[in-house]
DNA sequence: GGCCAGGACACCA
DNA sequence: TGGTGTCATGGC
């Protein structure tokens, strides 16, 4: 699909849904847990392993660094693949606390090189590093995650079984803001929940509404 | 009871 | 480079 499309796209699921306000979270340091956390998991189990970092570290990012690794692991069970997950909050806890958590002088520090670096933290992949790249850095991206691999699936009758595909083919437009590609991301995996299944299949009535 | 949910990584050819 | 197995919990 090219920009055009793209932003019509986006024209359109904002004015059939309207602004979803995505990240789900209060706190910066709330999204990073929140993006490891969600890796392949229902966002009701994240729920109960957020819940349950609140009340052990107020979401301080030196209480959570203090946490013993099997400690933040009983914590964060409820979200499944637990020992994976806790050594990746760990390392990018790490990594950010190592900058001082100023995400401005990282920026400036990494320039283009931003991804890459967050590319190397144990744990962190492409989806989620572009969660970073969006809803903490404040860049505008594009995030292939599952709900976007399935709209785009549907839409161009591809199959993007990976992520590198998908990411090939699509690029933001350039007047892009980073607002935008927030709600985007949200705006794209409401729309995936409500009327995208698994095997491709469309759920509901958004097709009769719009052929 | 099987299937699924907002991935990542090690290992293999 | 691309395919496959593994990691794990909780809801439906």
């Amino acid at each position: 699909m090219d920009k055009l499309a793209i932003r019509k796209l986006y024209d359109t699921l904002l004015d059939e849904m309207g602004p979803q306000g995505w990240w789900p979270a209060e706190s910066k340091v709330e999204i990073i847990l929140g993006a490891i956390l969600v890796q392949n998991t229902n966002w009701r189990n994240v729920d109960k392993s957020l819940s349950h970092l609140k009340s052990a570290t107020g979401f301080l990012p030196e209480e959570i660094l203090k946490l013993p690794l099997e400690e933040l692991e009983t914590l964060i069970r409820p979200s499944g693949f637990y020992r994976n997950k806790a050594r990746a909050i760990q390392a990018s806890f790490q990594w950010f606390d190592h900058h001082k958590w100023d995400y401005q002088a990282m920026q400036y520090e990494y320039g283009k090189q931003l991804r890459s670096e967050i590319l190397k933290l144990h744990g962190v992949g492409f989806e989620t590093a572009d969660v970073f790249r969006v809803f903490i850095f404040d860049q505008p991206a594009f995030i292939a995650d599952a709900y976007a691999r399935r709209l785009f699936s549907w839409l161009t009758g591809n199959s993007y079984t990976t992520y590198q595909s998908l990411y090939q083919e699509i690029n933001l437009p350039d007047d892009f803001t980073y607002e935008e590609a927030k709600e985007f991301h949200g705006l794209i995996d409401e729309f995936g929940k409500l009327y995208l299944g698994k095997n491709g299949q469309v759920k509901g009535n958004f097709l009769s509404n719009h052929p």
